[in-house]
DNA sequence: TGTAATGCTTGCTATACCGCAACTATTGCT
DNA sequence: AGCAATAGTTGCGGTATAGCAAGCATTACA
């Protein structure tokens, strides 16, 4: 048990110090977006992207913000053209909101950054060992993505 | 090389979607802050807490903001408790900024609940493939420790 | 010693974010 | 038709972040 735990620690040391790595590089990859985009409103993007077009009430609560609150966030959003209202054609009241293609351009262009910054680290590592490292980041995803993952509704993907 | 390039894809692309997991641990163990502090602020601390105590100027540099804006981000912090200001010895015109025990603790609750998610993902991997992850894990961890790293410049480490 | 540079703070303004409450428009139900 | 629920917006107040300019000490230097 004690050697288990240990072994243990050991991954899961070794998996933080990845995490911090990783965040840092997403984190950068963020401000690729200058004084565009805030936080807020890229994982309001991501949201858009990932689940489709749908109404504001359904964002906030993705978002984990009060509705009022991301009327606003819309309203930021597409006069930066990133999104688009539309009235729904179910019922008039609703509002569907969509991801433009400017705004998919812009989510493109910070997952293109990212997967920059880990081909460079990537090419930093001995050739001869990548497969087992894609064979041990593949079981590691494989265990994340059986965890209760909510990890796209923060937006920070 | 068309075969190590696809390689090398494919290993871009695992990193990329286990970032996008570990990003959403880091974010989820942000989380738990509450709305006590903000993420500006978090990133204050951890520079702090990383670099030990320094001026408010060293600080604003490494934030990448204003000065005057480091100067009441530190204002709420300390409002908080979370860090000390004492003039220098050196210069009276100098202020140190020093990370409180409070502060640590805050820091050492946001790592421990990361672990802690990082733990439960750790638990459902084949425990006979752990020794291949750290492997695979420790020489990633390298290649993203010789690669110029400002990762913990932006504190969401 | 007098002047310039340094380090930090404060006043100012602007934007973003956030929630609550009130309001409008639409839909659903009786 | 009338009333309630729903979806979204707007008004309001509050905090945080952000930069610029001005100011105050203090230090360094000529």
């Amino acid at each position: 048990m004690s050697i288990d735990k240990n072994a243990e620690d050991a991954v899961v040391s070794l998996v933080l110090t990845t995490s911090r790595a990783l965040v840092g590089v997403a984190a950068r990859s963020l401000s690729t977006l200058g004084d565009d985009v805030t936080l807020p409103q890229y994982r309001g993007l991501v949201i858009l992207a990932a689940r489709g077009p749908q109404g504001v009430g359904a964002l906030a609560q993705a978002l984990s913000i009060h509705p009022s609150n991301a009327t606003r966030l819309c309203d930021r959003l597409a006069r930066k053209q990133l999104i688009e209202r539309h009235v729904s054609q179910e019922s008039r009241r609703e509002v569907t909101v969509a991801v433009t293609s400017a705004g998919r351009q812009l989510l493109a262009a910070v997952t293109k950054q990212r997967a920059s910054e880990i081909r460079a680290i990537v090419r930093l590592m001995p050739v001869g060992q990548w497969p087992q490292v894609v064979g041990a980041l593949g079981v590691f995803a494989d265990a994340a993505g059986e965890a209760p993952d909510d990890a796209w509704k923060l937006g920070w993907t």
